[in-house]
DNA sequence: TAATAAAATTAGAACGTTACAATAAATTAT
DNA sequence: ATAATTTATTGTAACGTTCTAATTTTATTA
């Protein structure tokens, strides 16, 4: 702010050298003598330097910030990976700028857009329902680096790393059928999201592997929040013949569902069993402990990151994408301890 | 990066007017005819100008970034809080730079100097376990604008926003012990730390007030996690007279404690009564809703942003601390549907 | 119309850093 | 010893912006 901070020369008038050779001492130039180098330093040390990154950037036309911009961080699974980006980024060298979109394209619109003129290196996107190629046109134009986890930008030329939705959701959904389920449902999602397609995929092919009558089934999209869950549940139990097993989207909606089973005095492991998507801390310690799939949270990180910066220091690198297979995890909630005899 | 980018000189030459106009116009300064300014942003648009905070920062000798370090992310109030101040510091203008320290007082050493040396304006944060004042000692120095939430940093000059613990837990201590409970605990929380004594005092306010025999009350600190306080509350419910009432550190501990009972076969609303802090999300979502003390997450996060704003554009401003009274919301869990009757 | 005041625009020097080219010092070879 | 190398160090011009002071243009007044 308003002080006047101890710059280079400052430094390089108490060490008695040039700018220059503080400048290169501070990067630890091998061109220097390590005598000197200590000297440097010593004086910095001493005068309570610090070094101004935004005037290297400015300088050098490149920067160490990541921009993350994630669609819903009340999910505590995106959380858990916001989370874990910034614990790569940050070990690999970079400060992140991080916001929170919630599902709003034109709040995402703003940060991107903010953070371009911080000067970001590079941005990581898990991306807000609804985006189009076209909101990030002038971004990819310009070259900025960007990858998307979670979901896709649709048609767009960037990196995407995401668990395998399809295969995960076709392993759980065959869990269930295994255990002689036959009515089963898939609840939760947004009905035009990529996301809630790839998951559909999964218990569609699932389903019909197991030659599981058409009218036995049912797919019912909703918000993804605990709330609208345990309210979607309602229509589903509500019926005459209501599911045995329920493939929730994620487990968000696999707790809303628990809650509004739990308010209708169905006991999940009896009367019905449930799966969820993420494995989340919560899931084994809630009860009963929530089956669900493991998306290897920091490998999908890992992945990212890694990508990012492979992008950073080659932005010729031709465009890779990351489908993580998923490890269903089993606990309690997906096990019938008595089947209810099925009326044939 | 590489590419060279449109710069002000550019757009001047492209809108046939200088340097320094277009800098007047990009700030919408009241010296410029409208007619000019309207010249000069079409010139930028049309050429894809995009501004350059870092040098604008330089030649300014300021910043609108704020770094934002959490200790714990991983808990779902912290979270929540996390993105009520991004909102909240993203609707004044500014952008946050965020860190999850997980508790380690070296990563936040680290940073906290990453921060500074990307020229973060102030800082926002909810400090590590065991941070002392020493480890912001040259920050404080330098006149770095600091507020910290939830936690104080001991014996440092600098605005602190909280909610009223004390008063918070004394209401619903006072609560469980109005419904005939004798035999309550307060359970969770690092034993050291700030944040758990002034729970403390509240708790044994409210039985000191009941005149609750002190044999009948305990008092078990454990870490802040679903696992620990699950394991923490066998410690409880093993012994002859267990508890019928728990006051829970927070939510997360009360969903450890609600788990941990359910195992142990107690039933919450019969068997025993609990409370948490903090009215994250999940509270009216869980089996049973779990009664908490708001905390006002929103208002405190506005505090925080406000203090450190105000701040910002004084920095002689005295310090002042807020501690925002919690609201106790009553649901299922705390209520006793049939008290079993005390041991006379 | 000339003199003055007010309004609009601009030149140019910073801000703190880096990196190239140039110089100085130390080392080796002749 | 001197020339040729190699190794260390430094001068200086950017990077893209802002802001003061100076200048030009326009409006006002006598």
């Amino acid at each position: 702010m308003k002080p006047p901070s101890i710059t280079i020369p400052d430094v390089a008038k108490a060490a008695g050298v040039s700018k220059s050779t503080v400048s290169l001492a501070l990067q630890d130039s091998p061109k220097l003598r390590t005598e000197t180098k200590k000297k440097v330093m010593k004086a910095a040390r001493q005068l309570g330097y610090v070094y101004n990154q935004g005037a290297a950037n400015l300088r050098r036309r490149s920067s160490s910030m990541i921009g993350m911009i994630i669609n819903d961080l009340t999910n505590p699974f995106f959380a858990e990976l916001a989370i874990a980006l910034e614990r790569h980024f940050s070990e690999a060298g970079y400060v992140v700028m991080m916001a929170n979109t919630s599902e709003d394209r034109e709040q995402q619109d703003k940060v991107l857009r903010a953070f371009c003129e911080h000067g970001v290196a590079g941005i990581l996107i898990s991306p807000a329902y609804n985006t189009a190629q076209q909101d990030f046109a002038s971004y990819f134009a310009r070259g900025l680096p960007i990858v998307s986890v979670m979901q896709p930008i649709p048609g767009a030329e960037c990196d995407y790393i995401a668990p395998d939705y399809q295969l995960g959701i076709q392993e759980a959904t065959q869990h269930l059928l295994d255990q002689g389920i036959e009515r089963i449902a898939f609840l939760g999602g947004r009905l035009d999201s990529a996301a809630f397609h790839e998951r559909k995929k999964g218990f569609l092919a699932a389903v019909e592997k197991a030659a599981i009558d058409p009218d036995k089934i049912q797919i019912i999209p909703c918000a993804v929040t605990r709330k609208a869950a345990s309210e979607a549940v309602q229509q589903l139990i509500d019926q005459e013949h209501p599911p045995q097993g329920i493939v929730c989207y994620c487990d968000i909606v696999a707790f809303g569902v628990t809650f509004g089973l739990h308010n209708s005095h169905l006991e999940i492991g009896v009367d019905i069993a449930i799966t969820g998507f993420d494995d989340v801390l919560a899931c084994d310690t809630v009860s009963p402990p929530l089956s669900s799939l493991r998306p290897h949270t920091d490998q999908l990180a890992r992945l990212a990151c890694d990508s990012l910066i492979q992008k950073l220091k080659d932005p010729t690198r031709p465009v890779a994408n990351h489908l993580v297979k998923p490890k269903l995890i089993v606990r309690e909630s997906s096990i019938l301890t008595k089947l209810k005899q099925p009326q044939h």
